[in-house]
DNA sequence: TGGAAACCATAGCATCGCTATATATTGTGG
DNA sequence: CCACAATATATAGCGATGCTATGGTTTCCA
């Protein structure tokens, strides 16, 4: 397989994937290639399987939550950057719950907790920032805290993108961080002010209504 | 062969499902009543297909949800009581991590709500308790603290029993639980205290070595 | 005891992921 | 430029899946 495999229909068949994700259709060998001019056989030489196919979305979904996290930029308060994150992640989610599910479903391989840790190290990033700034204590593990803080964002990823809570539940992502950020060494009134900016700063703020969305 | 109008079928077949998707074998129409002696129309009768056996599998695993949250006593400690509760949920999660991701994998019916609400009230009672002992502020909601609080036991459980977090990464409840109840407007030293009592009280405290069990 | 209702076994259908084989396409050495 | 080898695609089919139709068996109750 040594020659340049048509990369065109890889990512052709893993948009088309994910859009069938996410208007609920099932997503077969057959149906996916329906219609496309590609035969069920180009998903074994692109995918070697079914099983392929998935771990390619895992993929996708993961991809798309690096370029969501990316655009939060780095500002001189850690501890808005940090919450900004979190929204940006839970914003990912709520916009694309079926390839969250996707993502988290399947069994971990390498490449997938190779993305996950280059997400989280995002966080653990900003945590390093607000400790050496000065918000967080001196003995805070940046680590620990940004593993808390995907702990409290996935949850409320989990329990309301494919879960029983209500879109609006997400709000309680303000309470959760500011505690957790507090519980870290931040002085109080300052943290509440530096979450709630940083909550709504990704371009689409998970806890407002959704334009046009009913309950 | 022979017949008795057979309640007991029912429950066979979903302890039988348990047990298949705890020794990780595919759970199929066919392998399900294999060697039980019922035939694939039982599975019509009794469940009405595959979606109700899925159904029953996910009330069983709230069943037994709520087993372990009731083993949990009541004590003059809300916020001991309170951890305890979170500690029973996350010691059912990891010792039925299939039945748990069965439960929260497909859509919430009716059914699984009130299941679902059910545990979450064991939450609630504690959370209410705390506040009216003055653990907690008054202007403390009961039922927004435990919605926080199952956030924090799901998103560590999710990632733990399914995901891509080692079993000893569930310590982090101690400190995110303590800080959520410190935000509560409980005392840091006396709700350190209570969380590290509560903690530890389940039959199996879910953040210790397990006997025997190897990384 | 007889009839009605509930229950179960068998066979078969459409579809699933996957594979074997044959054909078309492509790249390369002479 | 062509013949050949390697790769990609297309077709057909296999075992297995969930599910349904049909007819036979068992159970219950009047």
């Amino acid at each position: 397989m040594a020659r340049t495999k048509n990369p065109a229909a890889r990512s052709l068949l893993i948009e088309r994937a994910a859009q069938m994700l996410r208007s609920r259709e099932p997503v077969t060998l057959r149906s996916l290639v329906a219609g496309t001019g590609v035969s069920t056989m180009a998903v074994y030489t692109y995918f070697g399987g079914m099983d392929g196919v998935w771990k390619a979305v895992r993929q996708e979904g993961f991809s798309r939550l690096a370029v969501r996290l990316a655009t939060v930029t780095v500002s001189a308060d850690a501890v808005r950057d940090l919450t900004a994150l979190g929204s940006a992640y839970l914003s990912n989610a709520l916009d694309n719950p079926d390839l969250y599910r996707v993502m988290f479903d399947a069994t971990f391989d390498l490449e997938d907790s190779h993305a996950a840790d280059q997400s989280l190290h995002h966080l653990v990033r900003a945590a390093e920032r607000a400790r050496d700034s000065g918000r967080f204590r001196g003995d805070v593990d940046p680590l620990e805290l940004a593993t808390q803080s995907w702990t409290i964002g996935h949850g409320l990823a989990s329990l309301v993108a494919t879960g029983p809570l209500p879109r609006q539940m997400l709000a309680h992502g303000v309470p959760l961080l500011t505690a957790l950020f507090v519980s870290a060494g931040d002085d109080p009134g300052r943290c509440r002010s530096s979450v709630e900016q940083g909550w709504n700063l990704p371009s689409s703020p998970p806890c407002d209504d959704a334009p046009g969305e009913k309950a």
